[in-house]
DNA sequence: TTGGTTTATTGTTAATTAAGGTTAATAGCA
DNA sequence: TGCTATTAACCTTAATTAACAATAAACCAA
């Protein structure tokens, strides 16, 4: 009845009937399909609260699937699980929508946590008059009015500084790839987007240096890591 | 007073009885199971405080099965069994959410100490809003802040530095490899990422210079231990 | 066995290289 | 214009590599 209803489009058969099984104990309802040519009637047909795509599939890859379900103008949150290696090409477009990735190999908890989280922002953005805020520390971060309030102080965030602030906020307490961000963000890892991205987080730092509790790290070489205390 | 269960996977089975019969002269519940297939089962009837896993079993290897019994959510401290010719192996037991490793031939004295620090770290670890920090001597260091605070000075940690500090902390008064230290910071043991390391160890002796009971002992031809007296 | 010699390993510090931090200047856009 | 995004310039720091010193283990001759 009002169980939640999960595509998960897997071709690793092994992986994928653990995940299913895990998936389905917690109370979810899973439905697998390992052939991307026939997602999107699958998707049509079964209508799930929110989708689960490998990237790397036989025949469509999950981009291309995200694309076609998004065309149709549906706002169903996509969750992409990518290899470590397939990182760079076709991330366009990806902020727009619920879309959150999740690196192989993952854990259990891990998506778990994307899922519920993905579902209470899919929830949340619906319900008018619910603030689609989230508190760090001493300030106050509302998405969609980007702005960071500390007390009574706001401050307006630029759509860059508002988007990168949400991607540090919703893997927190983990390492994001600069490489991730980059084509988050900015669709490819060029040069002068590295140094962009170094010019944003100075920015949101200087922003957030007020609260001693939140810390972006630096991961020389490999990323940074948003900290709340 | 209720007994620690442990959940016991050995194919070995003169190496198991062994290990079993000195767990249980300690006061431990031990079950031991020794094909991997059954293991689950075994898992949710008897529902340990801990599991020991080997590695290297018939029908389902002991990676898998700490998957599965992550994927339920299950928090359960995993120590695995490993193999000398396994170290590689140990890069991947981690991601799937071991809480630690021993290498064969292991002595029982290291085994217990292993399982009660897991215990502990399970105990002490899980409650909410504890911060995930760590006392050593007077010295305290936040794994995820990657500080150093003597008293009301604070050291910033790099990434390695931190890194190698937290391996050290996790198997303290454990002879650790070189080369499992190299293969699991910097993927490899090459020459050049080995001298590497003996800097970053002199950098953290320094670091620890303050506190006499903190001392990184060398292990010439072999690897480190971090002794906390 | 002893003491000395060799050799491999690690300690230490400095030099180098590469990544990122910071701030200002420019470009682009509504 | 006034804002945001990008590029540029210069600076700081982390990570790696190099160079030389110290040390322990291995070897060997008497």
């Amino acid at each position: 009845m009002n169980t939640i209803k999960i595509l998960y489009v897997e071709d690793e058969l092994f992986l994928g009937k653990i995940v299913k099984e895990s998936l389905e104990i917690r109370g979810f309802d899973v439905i697998m399909e390992s052939d991307g040519a026939n997602v999107l009637q699958v998707f049509n047909r079964i209508k799930p609260d929110i989708c689960i795509l490998d990237v790397m599939l036989p025949n469509k890859d999950g981009f291309t699937i995200a694309e076609e379900i998004r065309s149709a103008n549906n706002p169903v949150p996509i969750i992409f699980l990518t290899a470590k290696t397939q990182t760079a090409d076709l991330v366009k477009g990806f902020t727009t929508g619920a879309n959150d990735y999740i690196r192989k190999p993952f854990s259990m908890e891990e998506l778990i946590v994307r899922i519920e989280n993905a579902l209470r922002f899919q929830k949340e953005g619906k319900k008018p008059g619910t603030t689609d805020e989230v508190k760090m520390g001493k300030y106050t971060f509302h998405l969609t009015r980007q702005t960071l309030m500390a007390g009574k102080e706001e401050k307006k965030l630029s759509f860059r500084e508002s988007e990168l602030l949400k991607l540090l906020y919703e893997h927190r307490e983990k390492i994001i790839d600069r490489k991730d961000i980059l084509n988050l963000l900015w669709g490819n890892d060029s040069f002068f987007n590295s140094r962009n991205l170094d010019v944003y987080i100075a920015k949101l730092r200087s922003y957030l240096k007020e609260d001693d509790s939140l810390q972006i790290i630096t991961i020389k070489g490999i990323g940074y890591r948003f900290v709340i205390s």
